[in-house]
DNA sequence: TATGAATGAGGATTCATTCAT
DNA sequence: TATGAATGAATCCTCATTCAT
């Protein structure tokens, strides 16, 4: 029944997989607290409860590290995303209600994992970090596009169906993300600055639905 | 009998305050380009061409000396910001036409100086490049709260003069300030990393005229 | 009843040699490269295809190995030398001969193994490697001796038998090696740069000679 | 009387010439004691009483500062070599005695300044700290030159008025050149090593001999 | 016996800040 | 007042060696 030549090494193999675990938790915490430039990778080691040099045989270096951090979360938030879009494509909803959906959607996923949203704005730090691998920031723009491209369709049948007013459903949907993530983002660094600011929840939804009812069709030139 | 160059205090005094503005500059452009952290004071008092030692005559630290920068540029950008409003304002401007010059205002700012708009993403940037001196933090919030507020006056005023629904007027200008500033600092990156993105101009004014569209007091419930 | 694939322990003793030689191999090419302090286990290991740790069940340390390694080509060496020796010995050839003859040898030698003759120059690197571990000192120094031995021995008989004039065998044979030593070291390096110098085959022979001349009894004061 | 309008940095400025030559004084001592490798800028630093940062106000890394090291050793090697040719060049003595001066000022110069010889070592160990700086190897290969050339020069000059039979002057004067380094070398390295081995003051004088004896057109072929 | 994951001491380098001149 | 030489704390990374499996 034993076809493993490798009774030991299963163990092990378990071992390294929740050190590499450890590793990249503990990175994670240390990275979006005190930023990429500032974390201190000795701090990371004693976090993760391993060696120093531990670290450089999973990571080739700090860089590297910080990618793969941002890689677990971006798939992380992937994966939600996608289930949240084909959740939204399901029921008859409006447009709107869709939209409002997405947005609330990605408003609760940031309030349980603000972390994993650090990736969208990394990628408007690179000067810092020197260069971010090419497929870091393909994977990034990827997601990107995923996302904008769901709200994207969205709007455009809105505008097909006439809940909507004409429009270039691209650039609506690239609003309304822009404006997701800048609230978000703001609200972040006020977090990470233990400052309250307005009321986020309310502020989010209230911008949802200004949006939404710009694009109403029913005739409203101010 | 004293061979002194300069006997007037007042060329001295001139000569200082220029050594102020060159230090200034020369510290504009190298935190703009590196960030507060990677910034090297050797090349800014190079850049100034006064020796590094000097900087410490005319700032505290290097923090004092960001925070100046930040000054600065503030001061600039809430000047022509109020001379903005108060222009449109003189010939009884809609407050939507304020908006939409402000608006238009802050893109031609941003298109000439984006420099300048470092200072709201200044404080994002923390993510990666960790904590900020709480003197710029709070320099940057109260330019942020400034320019908030004067969008919030106008839409105040839209909203007594029932030009626009009843809302929160800070809500809105907070949503309002966040999409420009959103669109910008994407389109900012896109730059820096050589692509070309759809055409921001028309994203941006589009995204004005959507959201006051949805301010619109004509109803509008999708 | 065991499933051992490996019944007849002359099997697996093969298989150990065969570990170590690969070892040894693989040490070989490293150290050769990139000299002691430079020289890197992670790689020996892969080289040789087997793990880190084993290279420590085959050799105490790092150092050990690095003997290991001279020992094992000084033995080469020292066997052809040998016998490049006692084969001209056997017919009767004349001191100079045999001297010209090792000249050959060495220079052929060398011409095919280059990386032998890092052994000898492996300790003057200390100048910019450090201090050697003693025990590679001095294998390497009793490899020199008995190299140099080989050479007196000819160079005496030389004397006793009335080919040379009157000396002191172990300083003229230590001349002759270090010319020989001197002018490949030159060589050596001048391939590294990629320069051509003059033809090293004939500056070989020539310098021997021209010793041998000047150990020729017939006087000859300048 | 005072052209001067900086009576402090003329001050100044011999500190910190004086630092230069304490950082290169203490860096001789201690890279060759103990090999680039394994020479601790620390030590260095400590060595010359400064501070640590200190080192790299003067040079930019550890290289640098084993290069001026080098260089400053050639530059005093170069100067007594010129020297010694000139004096060499002047006197009626035979080609034999040049020769013969020549390798007594280059034994006693070694004798004297040991570490000036590293020099040409140097060049031999590029593979340990990389690429050195094409200007000192040029700079190194120079010095050869110029040293070869010399002798060659004299080599020549005997052939010419008969003193030696004829030969290719430059190869006679590589391998003269090739014996005094690689005795000097040598017994470098077994200074280094605390080891004394025979007398080096006789066989340098001996191997000169032996060689010019070999020049001597006296016939003596084996 | 062989493995390879983990270790941790050790060293080069940077740069904001100080202070004698 | 201006200078710029000096400081030294702080931190990333390497790699020979150990040892549980």
């Amino acid at each position: 029944m034993s076809e493993s030549r490798e009774p030991f090494p299963a163990k092990r193999a378990e071992k390294k997989a929740q050190s590499r675990r450890n590793i990249l938790d503990a990175a994670r915490q240390v990275f979006f607290r005190d930023g990429f430039m500032e974390a201190n990778l000795d701090e990371v080691a004693s976090l993760a409860g391993v060696a120093k040099g531990t670290l450089y045989r999973y990571f080739e270096n700090k860089a590297e590290l910080y990618v793969a951090v941002l890689a677990v979360n971006g798939e992380l938030f992937e994966q939600k995303m996608r289930h949240a879009v084909s959740y939204v494509g399901d029921d008859g909803a409006s447009p709107s209600d869709q939209i409002r959906q997405v947005g609330r959607f990605y408003f609760e996923h940031w309030m349980h994992n603000p972390d994993y949203f650090q990736i969208f704005w990394a990628i408007e730090n690179q000067s810092v970090i020197g260069e971010l691998p090419e497929e870091v920031i393909e994977e990034v723009m990827r997601l990107w596009e995923t996302c904008v491209g769901v709200l994207a369709g969205i709007v455009q049948r809105g505008v097909d169906e006439g809940h909507f007013r004409d429009c270039d459903a691209w650039e609506v949907a690239n609003i309304l993300w822009t404006v997701a993530n800048g609230l978000i983002q703001t609200e972040s660094s006020s977090a990470r600055r233990k400052l309250r600011r307005r009321n986020l929840d309310e502020t989010f939804t209230d911008a949802v639905d200004l949006i939404l009812r710009g694009l109403s069709p029913t005739e409203g030139r101010s």
